[in-house]
DNA sequence: GGCCACGATGTCAACGCTGTCTAAGTCTGT
DNA sequence: ACAGACTTAGACAGCGTTGACATCGTGGCC
């Protein structure tokens, strides 16, 4: 296979026998050119399979590159992924790219990735923050890069950030636990320490305080090691005789752990069960859920980005989106007597 | 907030009191200098907080840029994200980053993003194919970009390619029920035309066949539609007194909505069912399924991507990745005696 | 008829970096 | 003390593109 050179814009001036600052400009201010050149240069360039180098103009034009990083945990996941869908289809709409880099959640991860990324000259950076402290970004953002931060907000650094109405979502859904009767409803999650989960437990306990109840602690199961499986977690809660009429899991991973728990013993069908965030199969598994659009989460923060990219010394916005209660059964069961006091 | 100028070589070398050249030789070929020469504009370069200008450097290098790009058929499925998660792994262990973009599935917006990728001069390009003809890449590989497809091969293109072990996987499947005494075993897909899907077919007929069974067309339901829900399918092939004792699902799509039908039915538990794809809950609801490892398929691209780089000339492959029946259940019911013949 | 405005194209330099070549300094061995 | 080798650092050009500015011809207007 013979390789072929790459044409630049040299090449299709001389084809066309014009300068090569009118085949530029062709590609770029074509309004300048009269009607007839841009048509020869047009097929010359298509003769040559001629592209722009992006490299080249970039650094001509002195700005950053059209692309814009994602600094995700785990790209398996499917918050993640789908938030990571949402952004790329908004910013392909504004002709931007999209370079995803992962940490595995690791808070050393986060900032040698973020280094990675700023080398690349990226036009602003989108993260969900996982270390505990973002100033490390505070020189880059003096640099003109917008920095976005994702379902958490930054800390120790001037941000634009999205989060979900996490607290929202819990207290309602709690507060429908409560109506239907329930009084000793249970809390598991895993991570317990991040600003998510955090807000979340908020919104449980300012529910339960509400109905009089502010010995939760009781009914709280909240592990920060994640190699602690939901599982323990769920079957640790459900044991003893001040057991939980209801249970209320911080995410997918805690809610699909406690169904494996719940699934081979005999009160599966009478413990009512709320989880936070939704996933493909709850619908056939009647779960109900605190669901959102991650997608729309993605294309939220996208649209943050392009504006923050417009006017990079504006106030820093904090944004929330929604969050709603689902019900697919599993959280409209009333306590059983059996159980309950 | 005042927006600071970035710094450049230039700058780094007044401040350290050295040429520019010697500043570029620091961050690129530092054994040539002087450690205490290094010292000094290390120090210097910190204090401006310096970061070498990839475009200006992959111009004057005349190279690509280290990303690679990555084409992605639709948003909602987890499969793509798992076989991308994989992909961006195994480059950012050579230092590589990965740019997404995604098509909707469509064969018209394969082209359209491929072209937008091209043109940011990427060091490679993986995609799934959705077109029946990835000609129109032919003079890019020409110019030197590797060009690798993932899950099916490419069509009127040399490339190399990464399948998966398809008509093996159902194969086994089908032989299994067949080794059970199912004898009216019906397959669904959709999309059918596709060439994963042919493969699994193919594995599903051949298995038929092995055991004289040549007439399968009245258990097969495959359409094209994608508007056409899974359900629809399904519902149409359990009706009628030919129904099948057990049931292959082509995609993990089909398998859910597969689910949903038979959820409401009577005899529910009593058609047994293998699904193609793993999917998170799978074991939870106890469905046999033909998987293989998504992360992996993505890594292996990457590798063969990284050799290509290096090897532009050299050979294309096609590999295959094996594929596995995992045993949960659904799929190990033997033929009802009931409804059998 | 001379002047200006305007459209269409060209010339030149520079964006920030690095490969090549050269120069200056340092160290051997004789 | 000096040629030769080796180390270290600088000068220069050029990667492909575009902004600033220059040029040239055409047509309109007083």
């Amino acid at each position: 296979m013979t390789m072929q050179q790459r044409a630049t814009l040299e090449d299709v001036a001389r084809l066309a026998g014009v300068s090569s600052k009118t085949v530029s400009r062709v590609f770029t201010h074509r309004e300048l050119v009269a009607a007839e050149t841009v048509e020869r240069v047009l097929t010359a360039s298509k003769r040559l399979r001629f592209r722009p180098n992006p490299l080249a103009r970039g650094l001509r034009r002195g700005g950053a590159t059209n692309t814009v990083g994602f600094i995700i945990g785990e790209l398996s996941n499917p918050f993640y992924y789908k938030v990571a869908a949402g952004i790329e289809r908004e910013l392909a709409l504004s002709g931007l790219s999209l370079v995803v880099a992962t940490t595995d959640d690791s808070p050393e991860g986060e900032e040698r990735v973020a280094e990675a990324l700023l080398g690349q000259r990226i036009g602003a950076l989108l993260l969900i923050p996982v270390a505990d402290d973002q100033s490390y970004l505070e020189g880059e953002r003096h640099l003109g890069t917008p920095v976005i931060t994702i379902d958490r907000p930054a800390r120790n650094l001037v941000a634009d950030s999205l989060v979900l109405a996490n607290h929202r979502g819990v207290f309602d859904a709690t507060t429908r636990l409560l109506a239907r009767g329930h009084r000793r409803i249970g809390y598991v999650c895993n991570p317990a320490s991040v600003y998510t989960q955090a807000e979340r437990l908020r919104g449980y306990r300012d529910a339960l305080a509400a109905y009089g109840i502010t010995d939760s602690a009781r009914w709280e199961r909240l592990a920060d090691d994640l190699s602690v499986p939901a599982e323990r977690l769920v079957a640790d809660l459900l044991e003893g005789p001040d057991a939980p009429t209801a249970l209320i899991t911080g995410n997918n991973r805690i809610t699909i752990g406690a169904l494996r728990v719940l699934r081979g013993r005999p009160d599966e069908g009478s413990i009512a069960l709320v989880g936070f965030d939704d996933f493909d199969t709850a619908d056939v598994l009647g779960v109900t859920v605190v669901s959102y659009d991650p997608v729309e989460l993605g294309r939220s923060a996208a649209r943050l980005t392009i504006e923050r990219t417009r006017d990079p010394a504006g106030f820093t916005r904090q944004l929330e989106l929604p969050t709603w209660v689902v019900e697919r059964g599993s959280g409209e069961r009333a306590p059983d007597e059996r159980t309950s006091v």
